[in-house]
DNA sequence: TTGAAAGCGATACCAG
DNA sequence: CTGGTATCGCTTTCAA
């Protein structure tokens, strides 16, 4: 095995300039196709890698990249866009700059700000697809430009996106049906509430949920799934009323950051306290819920280390050419009151320092 | 914010050449006391960074590092190396060498190990510190030496050591007390088996598990752990005749890899079926007992993560002298039937490719 | 269409 | 002790 190969090896190996082979190797303009079928061939049986270090330091472009997410709710995506940002200025801030073009919510703007960054012609996006619909004509544009196009939380398929980082959803859902299983001694009623069945990460973590249960829990009875579409005033009337006409009823899952509502309706009705609640997702307003016992368990979707890694995948793609897997999946973090407070700890990063009686580090979760 | 901040620009500053303000930051010899205060304030002033890429070009020397780990009975230390591995060839393997120390026992070659690293003049070791006491000169040794050391799954005080990393044993033990005391509804005697109470790290999981117990589930009665020493037989032995002698006993938590004596031991004495087992790690024996429900959940501690992440503690300190936080500690995950399929996905990365039905991804678990 | 050459910032020499 | 300089591999101009 070659310890290197370097543009020098391979003009060399041709007897020509290291600028032709360069230009060959970039499709940059002006190299005859004939010489650039022999610079690649040769380039391949070398087993060429281009040295990172030598490129970044000989051209100090920086990388643009816009961050095209939701303002949301929750603190979901602003731990994105931290995770984001962290890896972005680990790299040394000199080598990328970052553009945030935040929307307000599931319909507005999201059209408009991916289309932006199209046009103000950045080098890569990292994108939430609420609507995948209504963005893959921009993203079939982005494709065509050479853009790769990052998803991060859920998928656009049919895209050419470059990758999407997201958790699996069958886990979260299996999770929380084996949890719920457990228990309940498999014994009861359980509901489930999402946004809308349309959508397909959704749907995916109900599928999960009812087969887990069909298959290991056959006592458990499975209720039809809630859709709040995303309103909370919706989600709380609805499950108000079915908490009222099945006060048997043994446990909740709420696929979405949508807890709250779920909470105060089952408060409202009487029947939080016999009820088994496993919520999605882990922020302020849910913790008092947690420590409290309402909430059994929290399946958290770690969004820091979904930026985290949404950035990193990009970032590599762009400065060597290598796009690795293009589903990258996590694995969700279960949360309860035991270890509630590793994960708070990690929330801000600020007061990583100041409460430092038991240091903890730099994992972003 | 200054742009930027070169050699150049701080040997410009102050009128003296670039080999001098070098020779001054890196506390090399044949530089005036005087002269390298002033290169240190300005250079501080500056706010100088040395720029990696360029270091890197440049000197294009080895980092040799020192992995020195347990041979296992599991499979938890292979991926701990495996981790260690992956991470350093995605640097390009031109510019780190492994080198893996591995001894058989906890007792057996440990210490060699260190002696052998340390005098072959390594840039840094990843160690498994298993018996500090015995290392704890040598570590020292180490340290005098500028040799940094990174310890994984468990620390070693007091021995200047760079870092380590490993699971939050506090999590592991609470987790597991908080999912014991929801399964068995708040009632039942419990029991912990680990290896020695000696061990900080395992007596750290037996007290969280006790406390949050204590705090929530008060009606559950904990027993005296078993110590098993890391001995199979007395691991069956003792869990035996204990089982026999407290046939009402509803749950057991395995904080060590050693959870098969104890799950056989329950099969032979016939107390398995009404038995809430919590395990710790995965490894393929484990798997069969997971997928029949024996084991209720597993504490999976993320080997290759730790790995991984050991590794790029030390490659960050060794290229650019950072070092983070010095305890970096991971959440474990949680493993129950439906989540398993997915861990096993990931253990061997060779079957990732092949298996691409439902293609997973790069993130180290 | 190609070649030649000037850097990028740090390292590691060799003179003085 | 210190200054000067070749070098690392690549990008990017400027000529030819």
């Amino acid at each position: 095995m070659k310890p290197k190969a370097t543009l020098f090896d391979i003009a060399d190996a041709l007897g020509i300039s290291i600028g032709t082979v360069h230009r060959a190797l970039h499709n940059h303009h002006g190299v005859s196709v004939e010489t650039k079928a022999r610079v690649l061939e040769v380039a391949q049986k070398l087993g060429y890698r281009p040295n990172l270090a030598a490129r970044y330091l000989s051209s100090r472009r920086k990388l643009r990249i816009s961050v095209n997410t939701l303002k949301g709710t929750t603190s979901f995506w602003d731990e994105v866009r931290a995770g984001i940002e962290e890896e972005a200025k680990s790299l040394g801030m000199e080598s990328v700059e970052i553009e945030f073009r935040t929307y307000p919510g599931l319909d507005e703007g999201e059209e408009e700000a991916f289309a932006q960054a199209v046009q103000a012609g950045v080098d890569g996006i990292i994108t939430y697809p609420s609507r995948p619909e209504k963005l893959k004509a921009w993203m079939r544009k982005a494709a065509s430009s050479r853009i790769p196009v990052v998803c991060v939380a859920t998928d656009a398929p049919e895209t050419g996106r470059l990758a999407v980082v997201s958790v699996d959803t069958l886990v979260s859902g299996s999770l929380a049906a084996d949890l719920m299983g457990r228990f309940l001694k498999g014994q009861g009623k359980v509901l489930v509430t999402l946004s809308d069945m349309a959508i397909l990460e959704h749907a995916e973590k109900f599928h999960a949920f009812q087969n887990t249960l069909h298959d290991y829990y056959p006592g458990i009875q499975l209720l039809d799934p809630i859709q709040d579409h995303d309103v909370e005033s919706e989600a709380y009337a609805k499950c108000l009323s079915l908490f009222r006409a099945t006060p048997e009823l043994s446990g909740v899952y709420v696929t979405t950051e949508a807890s709250l509502p779920v909470l105060n309706a089952a408060r409202d009705a009487g029947v939080l306290g016999n009820l088994i609640v496993i919520t999605t997702d882990l922020f302020p307003a849910l913790v008092p819920e947690i420590h409290s016992g309402a909430v059994a368990a929290t399946i958290y979707q770690r969004p820091r280390t979904q930026g985290l890694t949404a950035f990193r995948v990009l970032y590599e793609y762009l400065s060597e050419g290598k796009s690795s897997s293009s589903q990258l999946t996590l694995a969700p973090h279960l949360v309860m009151r035991g270890n509630l407070e590793f994960f708070l700890q990690r929330e801000s990063l600020e007061l990583r320092e100041q409460k430092a009686h038991r240091p903890v580090a730099a994992e972003a979760v």
